[in-house]
DNA sequence: CATTTAAATGCAACTGAGTTGCAAATATAT
DNA sequence: ATATATTTGCAACTCAGTTGCATTTAAATG
């Protein structure tokens, strides 16, 4: 029951490091998604590019984050609900705004119909359009 | 009638270049998407790698062809069809197999669910998989 | 608590897809 | 045949993301 205070409950493999606890942070105060290139910059002075992108690649390896890429082909992530080092169960669309820019994972399911010759694995869908917040 | 047989029929601002010429045969000799790096290393003896990626965006803005980014994002390009310079119509999901790498347009329609507070304006949709050739 | 050791970090240099500036070449209009 | 605007090639650049390696730090062990 404490333990679900707890940032670090979910990782596997990570360290308590002073580091991932500056970068979760990031993900507990703001939970839209953030890019890669956005979580640097605003972290700049706290942690190194470099180790920037190893804690967000680990993350995801323990199913605490997920990523995606918009539509310039920029990474972003946001925070798993309900996966686990084994598996990503949360395959959804992302939404952007192309007004504020702000990137949001959608609770919407998507379907995609049967295809003769073809067996789906996996689906990449953004949806980009204006939020009305 | 005979016109339709002309490769730059569809071509707007365009000139009937050498370059030009060489790059739509690349399509017309193969019905899948080609990546942008493909067609570079394709025609690395006949044209230079800026031109291909000019000659690229210039046949997106006339409609001859559409680009998508693959879960890598990397660009893809496709030929249209029915699509003009004023608009592109045909926004369709697109097919990566992950076995022999090959991409194509898919003719399935895929509909995003009304969302409150949100205006969907475009979507992107990756769909990864295997195909049986 | 001190020591060991495996993981995490910072730094600098690199990679690779895609872009830019500019001079030279070429298609098309006159 | 000439003028002019578009296209091309080249070299150098951008920028998100990666790699190698030496140093630091978390946490396991005695």
């Amino acid at each position: 029951m404490q333990q679900s205070c707890d940032k670090f409950v979910f990782m596997g493999i990570i360290r308590k490091t002073q580091a991932a606890d500056v970068l979760l942070d990031e993900f507990n105060k703001d939970s839209n998604a953030i890019s890669a290139i956005e979580l640097v910059k605003r972290l700049s002075t706290k942690i190194n590019k470099t180790t920037v992108y190893r804690l967000l690649d680990k993350l995801e390896d323990d199913g605490v984050l997920h990523y995606f890429l918009d539509s310039k082909g920029i990474k972003w992530f946001a925070k798993c609900m309900g996966c686990s080092k084994t598996e990503h169960l949360d395959v959804h669309p992302h939404f952007q705004c192309t007004d504020c820019g702000s990137v949001n994972c959608l609770e919407v399911k998507v379907t995609i119909p049967e295809m003769p010759n073809r067996k789906v694995i996996n689906t990449h869908i953004l949806v980009l359009g204006t939020c009305e917040l």
